[in-house]
DNA sequence: TTACTTGCAAATCGTTTGCGATATA
DNA sequence: TATATCGCAAACGATTTGCAAGTAA
């Protein structure tokens, strides 16, 4: 792996956040400083980096991928609103793997545990607003059955 | 919702499987009975069966959605080699939640736990040939550093 | 008869890839 | 100098959508 100015101002950017970002998130930023950078760029480099090991990309749900800068695993919270991923300082409990062994005939291996929820902002402003967001949907569809 | 033709026999053929097919899993099964549906049609049942609380579109891990005709929410596991989901016998375990919530600063509403590991299929065959599938792949990468 | 649903095809979204040009070691 | 990496644009796979025709209630 060769180190290019690119791929350099990646890391750097991704490592100064504690969210993580889908790609074109990170595109977005990386572009104030290269201006000239291609989304494929970020791909392959997002790519490199976590196929070496230097970042991660986190195994998150939904439509896009999620990239970390820290490659030592952790559980994470998704906001069910806004789609925001966070860290949660949650110790890893391997004793699931134990649990799920013992009820399948899956030779298991490990687990994710993502947490939903609702972010501090989105749930302030979900509150001051009475907005549809998916957990006001939620709500609203558990009331109907 | 209206019941048609194309709805009633798309969950009838989900409610058979124990696995969680993807939509083009369902709609080649589908066809067998339906030459002529379209996949735009399973999409857009799916769609409106999981949205009515009739089926559940399962959020696992992948480029694929997947689907599962038991709405009780439950855990699964998922096969590193073939992608194949099934579920786990665990009971839910709600404690997780207290705990991610003491450490942040989230609403936190529920959780999602996927295990990993290696289906006895694909278990019997990485062992005979020595394949590079991604767990084998995976034990060679942390060889490296 | 009304409006939900269909089949089809085109559109969209996120991601990957082929190419010839550029830049790093 | 050799080749990893780049920017660009086209290709790709999964999913969604617009539309005119069909069908359930």
């Amino acid at each position: 792996m060769r180190e290019s100015r690119q791929r350099r101002i990646l890391l750097e950017e991704l490592r100064a956040l504690t969210s993580h970002p889908t790609a074109n998130e990170l595109y977005e930023i990386v572009r104030k400083r290269l201006p000239r950078i291609s989304l494929g760029t970020v791909y392959r480099n997002l790519q490199v980096l976590s196929a070496a090991g230097v970042i991660q990309e986190i195994d998150a749900t939904g439509t896009q991928k999620r990239f970390d800068g820290v490659t030592e695993s952790h559980y994470h919270v998704r906001c069910l609103r806004c789609g925001r991923v966070d860290d949660i300082p949650v110790d890893a409990i391997p004793s699931l793997d134990r649990l799920a062994a013992r009820g399948s005939n899956y030779h298991i291996m490990g687990h994710r545990l993502e947490f939903t929820g609702m972010c501090p902002d989105c749930a302030r402003e979900c509150e001051a607003t009475e907005c549809l967001c998916p957990v006001n949907r939620r709500n609203l569809h558990a009331g109907r059955s």
